[in-house]
DNA sequence: TTCTATAGTTCGGGAAATCGGAACTATTGA
DNA sequence: TCAATAGTTCCGATTTCCCGAACTATAGAA
């Protein structure tokens, strides 16, 4: 199990949000961790947005919003707490993500 | 040769336009399109965007392009003139193409 | 009309990314 | 030490992506 790995904010790149965000499950993964304040286990995330996803999926998938600068894992102890970036993310990129957000949320009702 | 298909403005998804945007030959080639008032054939776009792409590829960026609504291909002679569908896109989507430009320039310099 | 050139599209096969089950790892608590 | 829980990693099957070759559509010249 090597550590997991989070970009830089400065190494942050449009492309992978862009791709991270395409994926419907992702998306709702991630808006589901950004929604709240406290940080969130993947299986918790994962039953507040989408449902009966395979747990080696669901591992992928959060390895890819990782891996864009969305969010940030650490164990604690037996499991993963998940907290979104968007903080950080803004400051790069100030206005990208509300505006994904808000475009999905319109596009939801 | 089948009639291009180009979605109409309310079956415009915000997965396929991060989809589409998510592959930096296919940004440069939106940005160069939106960047300009007139329409731009497919190899005038890709000239001033991204060289030595294959044009078959080229013709599948493109199509994503087109498929996730955001520009408009018309036939015109022997060449095929594209157009933005920003303003389209603004309608449905407040804010989320401006967003995604910003984002890519700020990155790029 | 027929030939030729130009601008893209479509087809097809190899390369790369994605999905998901099974096995593995790390941590906690009994 | 054992069992349970929460994720990760491995790997084979499927899907998607890339790009050369062949094809289509249009314009202009002979």
């Amino acid at each position: 199990m090597r550590p997991l790995f989070h970009p830089q904010v400065e190494d942050i790149r449009v492309e992978a949000i862009l791709h991270a965000l395409s994926d419907p499950a992702r998306a709702a993964l991630f808006t589901q961790i950004a929604a709240t304040d406290c940080a969130q286990t993947c299986t918790a995330a994962a039953g507040g947005a989408c449902q009966a996803i395979p747990k080696s999926t669901l591992s992928q998938h959060f390895k890819v919003l990782r891996e864009a600068g969305l969010i940030r894992s650490e164990r604690q102890g037996v499991e993963m707490r998940n907290t979104s970036r968007c903080r950080e993310v803004n400051d790069r990129f100030p206005g990208l993500l509300p505006a994904i957000i808000d475009a999905q949320k319109r596009q939801a009702s």
